[in-house]
Parts: C-alpha cells; structure tokens; sequence
DNA sequence: CTGAAAGCGCTTACAG
DNA sequence: CTGAAAGCGCTTACAG
C-alpha cells in the first residue's frame, strides 16, 4: 500500500488480543467489553490508525467512492456543485470520484461505465438534455428538477421562477423577456414555467431561445435586446446568470443603462454575479441542502444494498425532494423607467402583437397583453 | 463488490487454465504462449471481464487514483481544470479524486489528508497563496507558475503577460492599468511581470490592486476606473477574466465605450469571455497539455516508486515544464482614442505623476513616463 | 510456458 | 466477551 500508517494487526499485536477484536471494537459491531474497546480506540488514535479501504472494500464489497457525473463539467455551475457534493460525502465519510464527458452522450456512457468499473457504491448525476441513466447498476441521485421523471432531488426551480416574476412585477415591469437557451431543458422549462405563472395576466412574458437564434445568426450573435427596449420591453429575465450577463454586457454596450432603462435577472448566482456593475439579481439554489439530501439518499439506499446483487436491474435511487430557492436582489433590477401601477386595467386587453413603440410611452404602453 | 462482471477466476475456469496465467496474459508480464494469451484475452473481453481494482489495490498497493487538490473550489478556472485532469488521467486509467478546502488553510491540510488516507498514488495540487505542500508521502505535481520554487507544471504566465503587452503596445496603448488581485500570487505576479517587461519604457504602467482597495473600500466596491480613463488611462489589463469583467462592466456603466473609449483585456479564457459584448480579448492556458504533463510525470513517479515506502519523506514530483500561452484577440481590445505613435520621444520622459487630463489630449498626453 | 501457493488488510460468521 | 479461521480478487515470486 501506499501509506504509512499501522495496519489493523498491529493494533492487535500491541495490544495483545486478536484482529477480530481490533475490528469490532473500532466498528462497533461485535460484542466487546467497554473497557477493552476504549483502550483499543486509544492504542487506535495514538498509533495513528487508519484503516485500508482496499482491504475493507474487498471484503465488504463496498468502496466508500461516490461518482459525480457532470454531463457538462464546463458548466459554470460545477463549481458549486463539486464543492457542495465533496463536502457532503466526505462528512459521510465518502471520496468524490469526478467524471465528465464533455457534452457527448457516447462519452457520458463511457464515463458511467468507468465509475462503475472502478466499484463506486453509488453515484451523483446531474443530466443534460438527453441524457439517459438507466440499469447503472448502483444507487444513483439525479440533481436536475422535480418535473423529471424519475427520482430526482431538486431546487425548485419553478419556485426560483415565481420569485423572480413576483420581483419583477412588484417593481411595475409588465413587458418583459425572458431569455432561455434551449427549451429541451427541464431546469429551464421549469423557471420559465414558474415565471409565466406568477406573472400571469399582469404581464405580457415573450421568450427568447438563444440556441434557436444562433443557429440562424451564428454563435455569440447579439441578441437584439436594444430593439426589445425600443419595443418596450423593460426586464429581461434570464434562466442562467450567463445568460443574463450576456443580456447586462449587450445592453451596456447599446447605451442602454442597467438598470434605469432596462432590469435584468439571472439563475444561480454564479461567481461573478455579485462583482459585475451594477450586479446582478438571481436567484440561487442552494446547493448544499440539495448535495445534503442526495448524499443522504444514496448512502441510504448503499446501506440498504446487498453487496452481492449487482449489475443490471437494481438501479435504486433517491426519494424526490424539492428545495426552495433563495431570490437574491442586486442592483440589476429596478423599477421600470416609466412606473405604470395599473394592473386593474389589464384582464381584458387583448392585442395579439406587441405595439412597436420606441420607449414605454407612458399611457400607450401595451401593458397586461399576454402570450398566445 | 458492488459489482457485475467476472472474475479473474471466473475466466481461468471456463478456459481450464490457472488465474496466474490469466493475470499474466492479461497484463503481458509473465511468459505466456501467444496463442493462449490471445484465447485468453478473447475470453476475457467476451466475459467482460473488468479487474476489480480492489483486489488489485490490495495486493499491489497502487489504487490507480489521483487527488486533485483545489484550495479554492469556487476558482472559476476549475471547470477548466478538472477537465482537464479527468482527461488526463483517465486516459492513463487513473480515477480522480476531488478534494476541496473552500479557501482555509487547515481544511486544505485535512483534505490531502482525507485524500492520503484513501491511499491514492498521487496527486495534483493546484496552490493558492500560502499553501504548504510538505512531507505529503506520495507523488505530486503542482499546477502554478514556474517561479514557484520547487517542481511545477505551469503555464508561460510571464509569457502570457508579454502577449498581452504587446499587443496593447501595438494597438498603440501608453498608459495602460494593470489590475491584480493580491502581490502575494505567483501567478499575478508573473502576469505582470510579464506585462511590465514587454512594455518597457514604451508605456507608463500602474498597479491597482484590487483585494488591497477593498480592504479600505470594501467588499464590490467601484475600481474607480472612470477616474483613471478621465487621468488617460488607455487599457486596463487584468490579470484574470474576472477582474476584465469587472472592469468592462464599470466602464460600461459609467458610459465609457469598450474598445472605442478604452480596452480591456483579461487572462485565462473563462467561460464567459466569448459571450459578452464586447467580448474579452485574453490569454488562455493550455490545459490540456499542463494536465497531460503533470499526469504523465505522476504515472512516471508512481511507477519508479516502491509501494512498500511509503510516508513522509517520499514526497516525489513532476519534472519542471513551462507551456506556453495563447493569446485570444477578441472585440474587448482596439487602437486607444487618440492613437500616438512617438515611441522615440519616450525614453527621457520623466514626470513622476501622472497629469490628470479629462480626456487624453493628442500631444500633451504623459505617455511614456514609467513607474518609480 | 504454466500452475500451486501465499498473502495484501480487512470483516464476518462461527466457536468457545 | 473474545479469538481462530476463512475469504473478498488479485498478483507475484517460485517451482515445475
């Protein structure tokens, strides 16, 4: 082995009694007397112990690993998540193996399949579009959203949405953009769900695919948004801080000011959401409940496991679970240029295209409109 | 095991032959007749048949992982490098361990513990200032700056701040302001280094150190660059993309145009510098060749050492290596306001202080003056 | 060229 | 309450 440390039989010798005994007393399982257990501990502690997870992975089928599968590891997220998942599986006294596959699914397989060959007990994935996890074969958590199907632990993402409208709306804004990338995303379907919803009627809500436009106008291609401006729009909701950085950066360099002429929102509270001017308003999950419960879920199905039975057919899994996200409020957000408090005015207009206008006139406004 | 496939002996018998030959054949050490190695092989892939690595651990003392040490996980070059070491090391069969110290010092410490208690055969180490790898007991290779004493794998940092330099100093830029975060990097301080040096006695070149300003200022206070723009500042090079974005979004915010009013550079190509607008011009790490080499002289050391000594005083290294960087023009960086091509006049410049100018006047421009 | 034997460090029934 | 024995899956000298 590659450690220095004694090994179990040292203990024993050193002690005089026999390595079963070393071992039930450390564990905890056997019978051993108070008394011999507690100096055992001692001689443990002092002697510097730590016991050797191949030995004990080989006898016990089991090897203390997780897996952390990033479908996407260049995701700005994974920071975050890596972090949240280490600390969480290393209080359960679990190693974080990393696998990434860069996007490619035939890679993400490729991936799984190597965790499993190296034994993980169990694994964390968090899936893109598309991804498939099926007979892992091993405990497996998904961090994505509660409308997956499957077994899922989860940021409420629709809630995130919801909070962010509720912002936004309270502020007066009743045009607004919400800027997603792709609509085959269950995250990002989930907060633009939450967020048509608690707009409702009081706002006309448009969306914006960015992966959609670039396929048209080429990648990294403006976004428009200082027509949407002209067009009256007044917020753009953006379902990941990228994003909204890119809208914030667009906006800027259009002469448009963040956020007295225009407010922008993000998702996740990514690193430089809080450093960029004016900073950005977000809405955050937090990720260490949502790596807590997933941790705890899979150490749970590890235990109820029979090491014996693996392979195809026993892909247990954790219970759903939804945790609330945290609306974050920069400077990014703020009352539209023209406040206009009319919401009662607003159930029965019923234009279908939004009127051209070059700013929010003050009453013209096409308030209240909503999408067909 | 928690696992599916085969094993050893589970070929051995349904070929006839010994599980020492099977070993053998497979990994082509002991003498074995090519034609049963080859039937053997066959069987083995037919099987899928995958070694358990915990068996192998145990009798080898090789767990085939490696650490990967990330003082500060939040690091947005994370997503970089992780993926690049996973890579790595993957392709040379080695499963990567994470282990994150959220910036303390003494998680740090416990974490290289927690990852040498799982015995891996190496780690790499990417060093946050005042990071102590000492007696660790196994292989390591440290991703930094070549000025760090000792063995590292590093970018050209120097290089790369040359890069940037001269190609703000062709652009025509004079007086251009560098923004770091802490004089106690290597990293940063080998950027600038490099910057300071390309330029010369061709530009006057200022320090703003950001961490030292919001010690004073605070926590996200403003850098105060459109006070340095109004002193003539042309380009504002930063030592990381997050500080470039910081600065763009300032600028922009107090209606100062990136390039046409003043350029921004960054360094390290994260995720974000493609997508805003303008997009940054910056000077990107190979990764994927740091991670090869530091993988590579890890393989070599694990294999050149003896399992059996183990423990302080081992503490093996990757060979010294320097890659170069690649500088990313993008639409961030152009010609400054007033372009000034007097090179000649510059060396017997010699005001101390800048002169505080609103605008950078054509001819009384203080360009050339250098730092005390 | 091939195989029998030992052993890596641990835990788990099973006796005592 | 404690210990002797077996065995997890592999590889490595060592015989043959």
């Amino acid at each position: 082995m590659a450690r220095s440390g004694p090994k179990l039989t040292r203990i024993a010798r050193t002690l005089g009694v026999s390595a079963a005994t070393v071992s039930n007393a450390l564990s905890g399982k056997g019978r051993v007397s108070a008394e011999l257990a507690e100096k055992i501990r001692a001689t443990a502690a002092e002697l510097g112990y730590v016991p050797s997870l191949a030995g004990r992975a080989l006898r016990t089928g089991r090897t203390a690993v997780l897996g952390l599968v990033l479908p996407d590891i260049a995701n700005p997220l994974f920071p975050q998540i890596a972090q949240a998942i280490e600390l969480a599986a290393s209080s359960a006294g679990y190693g974080v193996l990393i696998a990434d596959s860069r996007g490619d699914v035939a890679t993400q397989t490729k991936a799984i399949e190597r965790l499993i060959d190296r034994d993980v007990d169990g694994m964390v994935i968090v899936p893109r579009r598309g991804t498939r996890i099926a007979d892992v074969g091993c405990p497996v958590a998904v961090i994505d959203t509660p409308s997956t199907p499957g077994n899922t632990v989860a940021a409420d993402h629709w809630g995130g949405g919801r909070q962010i409208a509720e912002h936004l709306k309270a502020l007066g804004h009743r045009r607004v953009l919400v800027i997603g990338n792709n609509p085959a995303s269950n995250v990002q379907n989930d907060r633009i769900g939450g967020i048509r919803s608690a707009f409702g009627e009081a706002a006309f809500v448009e969306i914006l695919w960015i992966e959609a436009l670039e396929r048209e106008a080429g990648k990294g291609c403006p976004l428009g948004l200082a027509e949407k401006v002209a067009e009256g729009f007044t917020a753009f909701a953006c379902v990941s801080d990228l994003h909204a950085l890119r809208a914030l950066t667009e906006l800027q360099r259009a002469g448009i000011n963040v956020p007295e002429k225009a407010s922008v929102t993000g998702f996740d509270d990514l690193i430089w959401s809080p450093v960029v001017t004016p900073a950005l308003t977000t809405a955050r999950m937090d990720m260490t409940r949502i790596a807590a419960i997933a941790v705890e879920a899979l150490v749970k199905a590890i235990g109820e496991r029979d090491p014996a039975d693996a392979g195809i057919g026993a892909p247990v899994t954790a219970e759903n679970a939804e945790v609330p996200m945290q609306l974050v409020v920069r400077q990014s957000s703020a009352a539209p240029p023209t406040t206009q408090f009319q919401p009662q005015t607003i159930a029965n207009a019923g234009t279908t295209a939004p009127a051209r206008t070059t700013a929010p006139a003050r009453t013209t406004a096409p308030e209240g409109e909503h999408q067909s």
